[in-house]
DNA sequence: ATGAAAGCGCTAACAG
DNA sequence: CTGTTAGCGCTTTCAT
């Protein structure tokens, strides 16, 4: 590897060339001769020559960068996304510039805008818990900004969307415990600004409905926080004691873990012989304790799907026309 | 928000001056007056106006963005470091490219090369469990480009390096199990390209001697896939039983969690009441089964102190004489 | 205190 | 098929 940096003049002076006959044979245009480029590439070879990415981005006006929003890098979920993103970027030959909210309104805001002036192709961008205000983020879909969220997505305007399909998620939970025998079903859910919490409670009513089961307010319990304050669960924890549920459905992963580590907090996993089955991205929860059945969202091909719609629309000649909503299945599993 | 892009040029029309003096004004120098750059600031705060870093770039020769490899971002402590660069990268006007390197050393030069070329200003690595060939590394940094280790450092040559105390969570996690009244300690451990494994396992034999063991060769399994072969750490548990332990030590994250999963799967959880102390970042091991005591890397602080140690470096007027090594303690937590 | 002009490295319209 | 030239948006030297 070679760490001197060679721009098209070396190659043209060098070659006894013009810069633009150099830049021309390297982007193999058709006006060049075959044996003109045969020369300049083989040289640029052997100086192991590569374009200043950034005068390229000068010049076209676009740096092949997108970026990405999301509340915290260092969760599951979102850092499996982040692997899916990245590893399409790479591909294509994006580059991809993390950024997170921390579930603030304001911050994401200014990181909006502050990715928009750094001169991304793209965003993608999960919606923080805290996102009420959101038609700045409309304004910036209809002035054609590439633009895709994921996850969390605005359900007051139309956008390029995937999520996974949380509704089901709620169904099919609620269907798993009914299965396995459970007759009173307790759920957790988060912050109701967000359109997972949301879809994942309609779920839960559908599934109660269609097995026959009375949908009663005292069986929910919302954790705005989301799982990351304890006292906000344990509170749940023992508020939903007198429910007497004998199955329990959990909204998001910190809720599902902030949920275990209060049963563990709390002590009394011998007397808790309820089900549970969580929303979780975990890679290890067969070794959770109490045992759970995971709902597991397909992280990666979100992020891997997210990418590719975004880059679609970057490299499309005209603007998209419709806007696209992908919804990937969610998968369930036991220990 | 305004979506609107404006130049220099724009400035310098509407208020009848020069671009040069614009920009200088925006920059604060001596040389303006100090009427003409109050004009001129809240000129461009009205229309939100903001420099192109990619024109800055370009003419500066500096892209602020700095680089960072590792080998999953998925990984609890790699998601960890990541947030903690971010954060400090965000603060001092950086932008952060998250490349992964999937363990493998030529994806690994490659991305190096390619993030090189990519004009980062900085690089940010931990190495593969792959890293044999590290000579083009040793040349980067001899070279003076800025570039800082992390978690997984080389160690033939001198660079900079922030990495945990990886000996002293050996000798640790031997004292605590000793405390505990283990006699007979087994070791698990990971691919000993890697400086950390390597470390852990200096620690582990450091730990028995201390406590008057003698060190068995039978107490220790290589898992070379670090967790992340099922069947590799079946193996090695089954193996281990004949040693008859009554207490383990694990060097990593996965391996730890790799461990857990292979207990649970290979069922005879009731039988096995031996203590486990584990490296592992998991935010939730306190609900693992069988429960463990962790031990845990400052993730996000290795970020930070990476993070600034490099930006140090890139912001330097002189290259830095000293190869500095920073240690950070570990820290042992049970449920 | 301000402006004109050059140049960072590249691409592309235009000319030949 | 190749070269000349202008220009992307910015900073900075040199002139005034």
């Amino acid at each position: 590897m070679s760490f001197q940096k060679y721009t098209l003049k070396d190659i043209a002076k060098a070659l006894n060339l013009s810069t633009s006959t150099v830049s021309r044979a390297l982007r193999d245009s058709y006006e060049i001769s075959e044996e003109t480029k045969k020369k300049v590439l083989s040289y640029a070879q052997k100086i192991n020559f590569q374009v200043n990415p950034i005068a390229r981005s000068l010049k076209e006006r676009r740096s092949n960068t997108i970026g990405v929003i999301v509340s915290e890098i260092s969760n599951n979920f979102f850092s499996q996304v982040i692997e899916g993103i990245e590893s399409v970027a790479y591909d294509r030959n994006y580059q991809v510039v993390i950024t997170q909210s921390h579930e603030n309104n304001k911050r994401e805001k200014l990181l909006v805008e502050h990715l928009f002036k750094r001169s991304i192709d793209g965003l993608l961008m999960t919606l923080s818990a805290e996102s009420n205000e959101t038609e700045y983020l409309e304004d910036l879909v209809k002035s054609g900004f590439p633009l895709v969220f994921f996850d969390r997505v605005p359900e007051t305007f139309d956008a390029h969307k995937v999520i996974a399909d949380n509704k089901k998620g709620g169904v099919e939970a609620v269907e798993y415990l009914v299965r396995k025998g459970c007759r009173r079903i307790a759920h957790i859910t988060g912050n109701h600004n967000l359109s997972t919490n949301r879809e994942r409670l309609d779920g839960f009513k559908k599934g109660l409905k269609a097995n026959g089961f009375p949908f009663e307010e005292e069986a929910v319990r919302y954790c705005p926080h989301g799982g990351a304050d304890a006292g906000e669960m344990e509170r749940a924890v023992q508020e939903l004691e007198s429910y007497g549920y004998d199955g329990i459905f959990i909204s998001g992963d910190r809720l599902t873990t902030g949920y275990l580590q209060a049963l563990n907090r709390l002590g009394d996993l011998e007397n808790k012989t309820h089900r549970i089955v969580g929303f979780t991205n975990s890679k290890v929860f067969e070794i959770f304790n109490p045992p759970i059945t995971a709902i597991k969202q397909p992280a990666i091909e979100m992020g891997e799907k997210a990418a590719k719609l975004l880059i679609a629309q970057i490299e499309a000649k005209y603007p998209m026309e419709e806007y696209e909503t992908i919804m990937l299945p969610i998968e369930m599993a036991s220990k």
